[in-house]
DNA sequence: CGGGACATTGAACCTAGTCAACGTCGGTGG
DNA sequence: CCACCGACGTTGACTAGGTTCAATGTCCCG
């Protein structure tokens, strides 16, 4: 099989030295000298695989990274930096980015391929693997037209590693395609002013993300972390809109989802504005413990998040949930919290 | 023209010949004993108008109203109530639940026949007052044709007026159809288990409303209050779920208005979480000025209301108020509002 | 073993809710 | 026509519930 690469490099010597490289190994290569050429050669062929010096005038690697990220077709396609220092900080933060692996220069040949060929074997268990769970996903599937196209359009799982506390949007970016959760958590969240967050929705596997925006055609309204390691599956816009215009039943399933949307935050309004903090504290927890699927059903999320989730202080969290264990409603041992007695949680008084 | 008129009556003397006098008028008449055949006869043929005795075994008046104006297709049917009772109480609940006129038994020929023409005269004022208004509604209306539909619906102009407090759907109720408000102003409010109320959403003209839960399948997240006399105009489900299925774009015109919803919504959030309550307050003010359409945008809300709205207690709303009164932000009197420093009410701190 | 992230606990403070009394307006009935 | 009632708004006093600040404890990772 021919692989496609996508080399973006300023400095002429090595650029052409990995040119000559990959070439001899039988890959198919296109060269960029700086990121604006990268960006635009990888939108046009849509490599396989892309290489991406940090160092660069203009456009650095970073920039180059967010932009194609950005973009849902080429957001799944493996990126690999190249990067001059050993230095740790820079490349945390490449790999935070969403960069899939990196390579220090000077590398010899035998690095350069091996790093190509175990990302694309990566790639390819990662498509097996999840080609199970994108098989599973039977909510927008029927016998009609339309819905069966749709799931076609999942099965070219466009999928993408998120790393915890990677940003998946922001709120303010334009919504350009919508996102399905394969495995981990995400939050969706808006700050206030003064920095204090609220969690507006939290996602585990088999939920989606960002319809709103995308079929609104606005900026993203919240903004979306991973709140674990993370793999999500991007749906282009474009794919998206002719199935809208040609099959109506795609529109009902995205109709309901929204509406769903609006029910749940409907819910949360109310209980924002009148309910205790214990109260609050309760309801998060069983909404926490309905999602929750493993089979003990332990509840694992951090005390700032729970407190971000029910619009209330950290410690008051902390306060609360101690007092829920000694009144033996739950157990709790660090970020883990189990449910004892549901009954109880649920008719919590105000 | 003639009128079809039908008669729900379970006395057989006053039945016979309330349709003798109005067949002699030239009408088509229905005639039916009681409230369950009343309701079938109602939804089979669409009169034009509704006589209702109130005092029936099984089904009452009130329940026979009750049924109709919950189903779109005869909700505006222009209903009247015949009365034994001079009783005031009960007429005043039939007022409130919507009926259009009443008539005190016994009455003579001349009666009937005046109260049924001049009810006829009524709605045919309204239509024509309100066919400019409902001409005036662009922003569904497209060179497309499935938005062209949508506006010949909007056009048949079921329109049914509510008064003061008088609720239009409530929490739970099954949607059938959505809602216009043609004038006046109507709120989306939920209810805590202590009875505090929550305004979700306030309406003012050529708004919708219900959208979500008829799109959805689902029944109505929230309770639609009229806060003073309202016109609206109801559209049946059935019609629209054609629209739906055969133009993509009356779809993609509703998914905005979903995905506004949900913007709104999560803006509230963030709000009821973590902001002060002169912020809160201060925003509620703004949102109202916003809407608010009179010249001098004098706002004119109940403290109830503007609680409830915010998110808090009437009594901190007066004080609040009075705060920003004696700081120059606004100008009060009675339930009277205006805003008088829109700049400083924006950057309100927290 | 040290440092940082996360959790817990205590104490002081303060915002906003509750309860209660009073004022005002408009409508209704005697 | 006046008196009364109820709905609505205002103001005061009190207090509970939660936030904030600060100190200390605990766990995990390099």
């Amino acid at each position: 099989m021919s692989i496609e690469i996508l080399i973006i490099e300023d400095t002429a010597d090595i650029r052409e030295g990995v040119v000559e490289i990959l070439e001899l190994a039988g890959h198919t290569v296109y060269a960029a000298a700086n990121g604006k050429e990268g960006v635009e050669l990888a939108k046009r062929h849509l490599p396989n695989i892309i290489l991406c010096d940090i160092m660069m005038p203009e456009l650095d690697g970073y920039g180059v990274l967010y932009l194609l990220h950005n973009s849902p077709e080429t957001a799944a396609i493996p990126f690999i930096f190249l990067t001059a220092k050993a230095d740790r900080v820079d490349l945390r933060k490449a790999m935070e980015m969403g960069a899939d692996d990196y390579l220090t220069k000077p590398f010899d040949d035998v690095e350069l391929l091996n790093a190509v060929e175990s990302r694309m074997k990566k790639k390819q268990q990662q498509k097996e693997f999840y080609s199970k769970t994108l098989d599973q996903l039977g909510h927008l599937v029927s016998h009609n037209n339309g819905l069966a196209e749709l799931q076609n359009i999942i099965r070219e799982r466009k999928v993408r590693q998120f790393k915890k506390n990677q940003v998946i949007y922001y709120e303010g970016d334009k919504g350009s395609g919508f996102y399905i959760v394969l495995s981990g958590r995400i939050k969706t969240s808006k700050m206030a002013e003064d920095g204090r967050e609220l969690i507006t929705g939290l996602h585990a596997a088999d939920r989606y993300l960002g319809i709103a925006a995308m079929l609104a055609d606005e900026a993203y309204t919240d903004t979306a972390t991973a709140v674990e390691d993370s793999q999500i599956c991007i749906i282009p816009k474009e794919q998206i809109e002719e199935l809208l215009t040609d099959y109506p039943d795609v529109s009902r399933q995205f109709i309901k989802l929204l509406a769903a949307q609006i029910r749940e935050n409907e819910e949360h309004l109310l209980q924002l504005a009148y309910y205790s903090v214990r109260k609050k504290l309760a309801n998060g927890l069983l909404r926490l413990h309905r999602q929750e699927e493993t089979t003990d059903k332990v509840i694992r999320i951090s005390r700032d998040d729970l407190a971000a989730l029910a619009g209330m202080a950290t410690e008051t969290v902390s306060r609360t949930l101690s007092d829920f264990k000694t009144e033996g409603l739950i157990d709790k041992d660090g970020s883990l919290i189990t449910v004892l007695d549901l009954k109880r949680l649920e008719k919590m008084k105000n």
